[in-house]
RNA sequence: GUCGCAGGCCGGGUGACCGCGGGCCUUCGGGCUCGAGGAAAGUCCGGACACCGAAGGGCAGGACGCUCCCGCGAGGGAGGCGGCGAAAGCCGACGGACAGUGGCACAGAAAACAGACCGCCGCCAGCGCAUCUCCGGAGACGCUGACGGUAAGGGUGAAACGGUGGGGUAAGAGCUCACCAGCGGCCCUGGCGACAGGACCGGCUCGCCAAACCCCGUCCGGUGCAAGGCGAACAGGCUCCGCUGACGCAGCCCGCCGAGGAGCCGGGUAGCCGCACAGAUGGAUGGUCACCCUCGACAGAAUCCGGCUUACAGGCCUGCUACGGAA
RNA sequence: GGCGCAUUCGUCUAGUGGCCUAGGACACCGCCCUCUCACGGCGGCGGCACGGGUUCGAAUCCCGUAUGCGCCU
């Protein structure tokens, strides 16, 4: 994922936060918040620790940046984008493989959808 | 061969396509190359490095504590001693309790320096009484009480003031003797040493806790890369202290220095350096497929290095103990 | 990443190395009181985070592990 399709600065999360809107299902809460000069969509992710140690984390951030890099064109622009893992991931995606995760990652990008 | 013990090693592999981070090259299409661990972990010890005043002194505080060797040190290796084990082997913060202070619950007479509740013994007094009698008394024995001696015995306790036996005594006691245990001194032998073995002498016995305060010896200044250095653009502004000594080593005191310093807002911010033969600053190793095997544990670098500790599927190698078998 | 602190019933907490079989309050359960509930009374259940060590003896002292929290940006 190239640099300018991702959240590279504290602020930009901050922003996202607390201006932008958001849907959450059982695994993924995701934010969003139109940009001021819209451009590609902008990408950023948070994994909690209590989703697991740093091995696991990095593994689910890993498999969900690839989720996102295949959804690039698909997922609408001008807006940033913020995506917290919620516990109990790691070990349903272990389950259940790669693929599951990104089913749901559209089950939220629907979601947005539906807000929207 | 089985069980056990010690030490060391590996930690899925190969290939294809699509991707990620750094570096180099580029004809800007891309190409080449490198890219997590033995513990990267916990942050428990050191050190480098950086700043605090030149890296000063004392107090306070902290860490460590058998011997030798290596090491600045933390630590490591080899040994001694003690404990566990049948053995190989494993475990141990292992200086000092006659420098001082303090603690040892319950139970028990008594818990640390000696003392004496019961008991035992002597003597005196009173009372009772067998017996004797010169009828005045004497009185074995028993009970009670005062005084004195003694510490052998006493349902305790984690621990009881050496143990066993002989002598000795009114009763007893290291009071004395023999052996044993322990303590101190001196000497001999072995060892660099801790220490081990032995001989003699002495007083006869001196409890445990210092991971209780403490004493002795060795070592340690503090803070930590969010340390610290450079440092914008707009755009500078305000308050206070100070040669009668400020600010300054940060717990305290001393000594020392000597002209600037402290606080607030933008801002010590952004960015760069620190920062690496992996190496970022939202933070790089993934996805799919195929084949093979023993179907893959614990687990992901953030200044670096060394050590310690903890976690770990499965497998391999070497040495050793015990038992069994074969030659 | 670095530095510091804490952990005792379900919850909040007491606890000079021995009076500890760890005390109290709230909660929970049973009984009594009441026409019933509440209040009140009596009784019960239930805990020293875990593993070692020092000590005759550890919730307490020491070491390690786990978990939680705070500060530095």
């Amino acid at each position: 994922m190239k640099r300018a399709n991702r959240l590279s600065r504290s602020r930009d999360f901050d922003a996202v936060y607390r201006q932008g809107r958001s849907v959450s299902s059982r695994f993924l809460v995701l934010y969003w918040f139109g940009q001021e000069e819209p451009a590609a969509p902008r990408f950023g992710l948070s994994v909690p620790k209590a989703v697991g140690n740093a091995v696991a984390r990095n593994k689910l951030k890993r498999q969900l940046r690839e989720v996102w890099h295949a959804r690039l064109d698909r997922v609408p622009a001008g807006r940033d984008y913020v995506l917290i893992v919620r516990p109990g991931v790691a070990e349903a995606a272990t389950a259940n493989g790669f693929d599951w995760l990104g089913e749901r990652v559209d089950e939220v990008l629907a979601m947005t959808q539906a807000a929207a």
